[in-house]
DNA sequence: CATATGACGACAA
DNA sequence: ATTGTCGCCATAT
């Protein structure tokens, strides 16, 4: 597989994270079907060109911290964007329990309920 | 070909 | 919760 499929394959699978969910880098990465990938996901994201029109805000490290500089412009508007479609954002961290995306589980089951914080 | 880098991740202390 | 080590792997130099 060359450089060009695998990010194709990994703007694919963000662009289909839904709005009000998060996945991180290492689980984008496995569903793109490229796995210990994650820093190959952060990558792209870094790489994106202009006018893109990716959700890159949906995508959080493992822990569910935002990865990029805390205070950094970058960081406020990924932290903002999340709040925007009613995503919890507490010390810059997601609650990925609640909010992890789960592909099989999101298209079987009709409405994801994001409101059933712990 | 050899090293350095890094929007990462798992784990130990 | 934090910090540091190590493993990982495509790119960059």
């Amino acid at each position: 597989m060359d450089s060009e499929t695998r990010r194709r394959r990994i703007r694919e699978t963000i662009a289909a994270i839904p709005e009000g969910r998060v996945a991180s880098y290492g689980q984008i990465a496995e569903l793109a079907g490229l796995a210990r990938g994650a820093r190959q996901v952060a990558y792209v994201l870094k790489t994106l060109p202009a006018g893109h029109r990716l959700p890159w805000h949906r995508v959080l490290r493992s822990s569910g911290h935002i990865a990029l500089a805390t205070g950094s412009s970058g960081y406020r508007m990924q932290r903002d964007r999340l709040r925007d479609e009613g995503v919890r954002v507490e010390s810059g961290r997601v609650n990925m329990r609640t909010y992890r995306w789960q592909p099989d589980l999101d298209e079987l089951i009709w409405a994801p309920p994001p409101e059933w914080e712990e």
